[in-house]
DNA sequence: GCCGTTTTCGGCCCGACTGTTTTCAGTCG
């Protein structure tokens, strides 16, 4: 791991703070971008400089004199002079501000000089004091809509992103079967489960030697502290700034100690009284017939144990499965290899990194056999959205593309956008083009759920719209759903044959029980990965575990389908 | 602060929404 890259990248991205707060032009891009690109890097930053000097740095898109002379200065001393400066004057935590939605740079400086506010707590105390609507920028009505937003984000606090988590867990877990170390290794928790977001790593392993791989696994992580250090059980502070657990078990209860921490608490309460009904006794331990261990060294036994269906992971929630599971009766998920293409893909024709080519080559190389280009449509000005006449430019790039990259297919599409009444802001003429056309909401989120509902139907009514993307607004950490009737949209979009989707970067959209409701209705669904990067478009497995906790199968999902099939499918 | 080039400095994604003002600043996408 890059651990320089990371560290410098987030200081960058507090010195991009401080000087959007002294209210310094182009200078917080200049270093947000630094940023990213060091998030995104390759190389470890430490090794340019000590194979290529200071101009080695310099060669990292992004980085000038300037911003080479921080980075060797952070490599020589382990800090930035500049940046020190800042923080003893305004000792402020900004990153956690800043994520109250509504709360920018220029804000959180007023909230400093005239309260001394720090953090979100001293935040939220003085908000329900009162005391924030008397402040200049702020009123009665910002400070609501601010408690309301500390509100939200308390309720994902202290939970990462499963996509910011997933492959980190993934990587611990191959290392420690590769060491040679452990029989068996496997994430368990809630990342097993395949939650939106998880608090921690749980490792559960069966070793011959529980010395040596608990060495090993302290080696392995880079961590800041050991939190805890007992014969089976260590856990770390990762650098990174959540726990990593490992905990050793014996064989013959591997598949009980499994099950037991993937959970659900409420699926394992649930199960552990059916357990008791049938004369067992099933924890952690192991399961028993009184004083008699029954050897389960997979999941697969404890649930045949217990007269039940194997019940995957996604699906441990006390959302029914367990009935279902008695009565054999579980759906077959879809799984995780069962996409054909991406339905949502972003390009540097409006707010994606990478042209139609490089998107299109790196799909194909991650097997996908066609994706669709939808790039967002006129209204979303920031986006540099296409209007009809880009559209057709859009689309004669694409056929180029095609010709330089065989063996994938590149369809045409866009993200329409919805207008406040419902109307779309691209001609029905240049939608009747597309082979494609994907709907969304991108502003006005805050109307009656009355108007956004019926907003919602007027567009996925247009006899050219084939998806509603993206269909109640929310972002995972960052923003709840907009106000809107989801059994409504789901009753037009079965009568209009709207595909409804799975959004699988974080928005996690519709979300599991959402999706389920879908395709209980008999709504169709696609699942995609929003991409607007090519490492984005590993998303799809995220938009997968979504749809699976929600129950769905292979056959609910159209983009399992063959790129024909697809389009004869469409509106 | 970086980039690109016109090698010395101008341009950098920018319009809409919200809540505050009472004509606009701040934030967002």
């Amino acid at each position: 791991m890059q651990i320089k890259n990371k560290e410098l990248s987030y200081l960058f991205s507090q010195l991009a703070l401080y000087f959007e707060i002294q209210g310094v032009p182009f200078k917080p891009q200049a270093f947000l971008k630094v940023k990213e690109t060091l998030e995104t890097l390759k190389e470890d930053v430490e090794k340019i400089y000590q194979k290529e000097g200071f101009g080695g740095l310099e060669n990292i898109p992004g980085v000038g004199k300037g911003i080479a002379g921080k980075i060797e200065e952070y490599l020589k001393t382990g800090e930035i002079q500049e940046l020190q400066v800042y923080r003893k004057k305004m000792p402020v935590n900004i990153e956690e501000l800043t994520l109250v939605e509504g709360i920018g740079p220029k804000m959180i400086k007023e909230l400093w000089e005239h309260l001394k506010i720090k953090n979100l707590e001293e935040f939220e105390r003085a908000a329900k004091k009162g005391k924030i609507a008397k402040l200049p920028l702020f009123g009665e009505k910002k400070q609501q809509n601010i408690l309301e937003a500390i509100s939200f984000l308390k309720k994902s606090q202290g939970r990462q992103l499963l996509a910011n988590i997933y492959p980190i867990a993934k990587r611990y877990e191959e290392e420690l079967k590769e060491s040679g170390l452990v029989k068996q290794a496997v994430v368990v928790g809630s990342l097993r489960r395949m939650k939106e977001t998880v608090k921690d790593i749980d490792i559960l392993v069966t070793t011959k030697e529980p010395k040596k791989a608990m060495d090993f696994f302290v080696d392995m992580i880079p961590h800041e502290k050991v939190l805890s250090k007992g014969k089976t059980r260590i856990c770390l502070q990762s650098y990174e700034g959540f726990d990593v657990g490992i905990r050793v078990v014996v064989q013959e209860v591997f598949g009980a100690a499994s099950w037991y921490f993937t959970g659900s608490k409420e699926h394992n309460v649930k199960i552990e009284a059916l357990a008791k009904k049938k004369g067992f006794t099933l924890s952690e331990r192991g399961l028993y017939k009184g004083k008699t261990l029954i050897p389960c060294a997979t999941e697969e036994e404890v649930y045949k144990a217990l007269g039940m269906q194997y019940t995957e992971p996604e699906l441990r929630e006390d959302q029914g499965e367990v009935e279902a599971a008695l009565q054999r009766n579980l759906p077959t998920l879809i799984p995780y290899d069962a996409l054909k293409g991406d339905l949502q893909v972003q390009t540097n024709w409006t707010d994606g990194k990478h042209s139609i080519e490089e998107m299109a080559k790196e799909a194909k190389k991650q097997g996908l056999e066609y994706i669709v280009i939808t790039d967002h449509t006129t209204d979303l000005s920031i986006a540099r959205g296409l209007d009809e006449k880009k559209l057709l430019l859009h689309a004669k790039e694409i056929d180029k593309v095609q010709k330089k990259v065989p063996g994938i297919k590149i369809l045409k599409g866009a993200e329409v956008n919805i207008r406040k009444d419902g109307a779309l802001d691209i001609a029905n003429e240049a939608l009747s083009k597309l082979d494609v056309v994907g709907v969304s909401v991108h502003s006005y989120f805050k109307m009656s759920k009355k108007d956004m509902t019926e907003r919602i139907v007027r567009a996925i009514k247009n006899p050219h719209v084939d998806i509603l993307f993206h269909p109640t607004g929310r972002v995972v950490k960052k923003r709840d759903a907009y106000q809107v009737d989801i059994d409504k949209i789901i009753e037009v979009a079965k009568k209009t044959g709207t595909v409804l989707e799975v959004n699988g970067s974080s928005r996690m959209d519709l979300k599991d029980v959402y999706a389920a409701k879908a395709v209980q209705a008999g709504v169709k669904l696609v699942i995609d990965s929003d991409a607007h990067h090519k490492d984005h478009f590993q998303f799809l497995k995220y938009g997968i575990a979504q749809a699976r906790r929600g129950w769905v199968k292979e056959s609910d999902v159209i983009n399992t389908l063959s790129e024909k099939q697809l389009l004869t499918l469409l509106k």
